[in-house]
RNA sequence: UCCUCGGUAGCUCAAUGGUAGAGCGAGCGGCUGUUAACCGCUAGGUUGUAGGUUCGAGUCCUACCCGAGGAGCCA
């Protein structure tokens, strides 16, 4: 029996009797000429079958196999410039592992509502696939980033008994009879940790209640949030260039194929080189007063005042120094300025907004107890975090990035939702 | 929560207030190399729901249901 090979392989199988295992993704035909679309994960092959040439039990069967049929095919591997992928197969052999009758999703024109209802067979089809590999090389390359930086992954708990934040809007859930959150950032215990380990990043789902229904909004998404002691903020906006520079040239460099499949102007990503232009908030806000953004003096930017900032340069943009009373309690006062926080976003250009959000955390115990006063949060439920300004405290800082917003900029898309397998809105949970 | 837009065949969409249609998919037939193949035929409908106006409503009005993306909030 031929050997059994993954579809990526077969450009090493040249001349040989292989047999693959997949999925029929389409099937053209003609009187004597048939035409099978063959993928199993790793990629996709033409198998060909020529009337004369095959028995006619065999024509009669792949005749009659219909989209996402699971097969197991037996063939010769050939070179041919008319096959999409250069190599194809000459089907000598076809065996039926399951039927697939009345497949839902055509290669032809979808709305996504219906390939979000059929997001589990969507996952099937070629641009899904293409976002995802993509969205697996930017995790595998956070991951293997960090690792050469010398971070220690320490992942933060998903149960929390206290708001992050405060503001922000939380999924509530009962936990053996006492109150419990969905954590909607691992920020706090990521400082406990990178007392412990120095450089480390949390990697997880996180989760927000809020009641967006916006191309930029999920209920439950991704996020990588590193931290470092004895960083402080210029330190940390390189940090955060050099790690976003890295990812999108390890995409360039990986996937050109599935930036391709998506059609992605990739332009604008071999210009995400860094050093990135850095802005502080006072000077933003001099270009925003005055705009016909909505933008209001002293407060946060709104979508549309992130696409105006970032449409006049060339690449994504740190904007630094927000002012404090529009940040988490948790972030330090600039020395210079205390008005004003030692925090950074970085914006996305083409209009993808905020990607990144981080700044140095606050580490004098003294002004963290007036902060946590001041916005109004139970002191009693920070008191393990107080402890890490008892106990050793030093300068710090750490960012996070959300996951499906970078793969989501990076592949070019139009929603957030096509960024995650199983996207969960404020009106969907399914499947 | 607010604003705007939408809901017609399995899917994507048409249809001046006057006989509900096309393409794709499905079924059947044709075609010697197709690239979302192509060509012909067939089947396929309680026009989101409930009222109302009208000789006549997919179309106009009211209410409701469902959805979309924008604001707010955020990654």
């Amino acid at each position: 029996m031929p050997s059994l090979v993954s579809i990526a392989e077969l450009p090493k199988h040249v001349g040989e009797k292989v047999q693959l295992q997949g999925w029929l993704y389409n099937r053209r035909s003609s009187k004597k000429l048939q035409f099978l679309l063959v993928r199993d994960g790793s990629a996709m092959v033409q198998g060909v079958l020529v009337k004369d040439e095959v028995a006619e039990s065999l024509w009669d069967l792949v005749d009659g196999l219909t989209q996402e049929s699971a097969i197991r095919v037996e063939g010769e591997v050939r070179e041919d410039a008319r096959s999409p992928g250069g190599v194809e197969l000459g089907v000598t052999g076809v065996e039926v592992i399951s039927g697939s009758p009345d497949y839902p999703i055509s290669l032809k024109s979808h709305g996504p509502e219906f390939l979000l209802d059929h997001r589990h067979l969507w996952l099937r089809s070629k641009r899904p696939q293409a976002v995802l590999k993509v969205r697996d090389e930017v995790t595998f390359g956070i991951r293997d980033w960090l690792h050469k930086e010398g971070f220690i992954n320490v992942d933060s708990p998903i149960f929390t008994p206290n708001a992050c934040e405060g503001t922000t809007t939380l999924f509530e859930t009962e936990y053996f009879g006492s109150q419990a959150f969905l954590t909607q950032s691992g920020q706090l215990y990521n400082e406990a940790s990178a007392m412990a380990f120095g450089k480390v990043f949390c990697f997880g789902p996180t989760f927000r209640a809020e009641k967006s229904k916006t191309r930029r909004h999920l209920t439950e998404f991704w996020m990588v949030e590193p931290e470092v002691a004895f960083m402080g903020l210029d330190d940390l906006m390189t940090l955060i260039e050099n790690f976003v520079g890295a990812l999108v040239a390890r995409v360039l460099e990986n996937c050109a194929e599935e930036l391709k499949v998506l059609e992605r102007d990739t332009a604008p990503l071999e210009r995400a080189v860094p050093p990135f232009p850095r802005l502080s908030y006072p000077d933003a806000a001099e270009i925003l007063r005055g705009g016909d953004t909505g933008f209001e003096d002293g407060g946060d930017f709104g979508s549309p005042d992130e696409t105006e900032l970032s449409s006049r340069y060339d690449r994504p943009l740190l904007v630094h120094r927000f002012p404090s009373a529009i940040k988490a309690f948790y972030m330090k006062e600039d020395p210079a300025d205390p008005k004003l926080s030692l925090s950074v976003d970085l914006l996305a250009p083409e209009g993808y907004g905020e990607i990144v959000g981080g700044g140095q955390r606050e580490e004098s115990l003294e002004v963290i107890e007036r902060k946590i006063k001041e916005h109004d949060l139970p002191k009693e439920a920070f008191e393990w975090y107080l402890d890490l300004r008892r106990y050793g405290s030093v300068p710090h800082s750490g960012f996070g990035m959300g996951i499906e917003r970078a793969v989501s900029w990076i592949c070019g898309l139009g929603h957030l939702r096509e960024a995650i397998p199983f996207p969960r809105m404020i009106h969907r949970l399914s499947p």
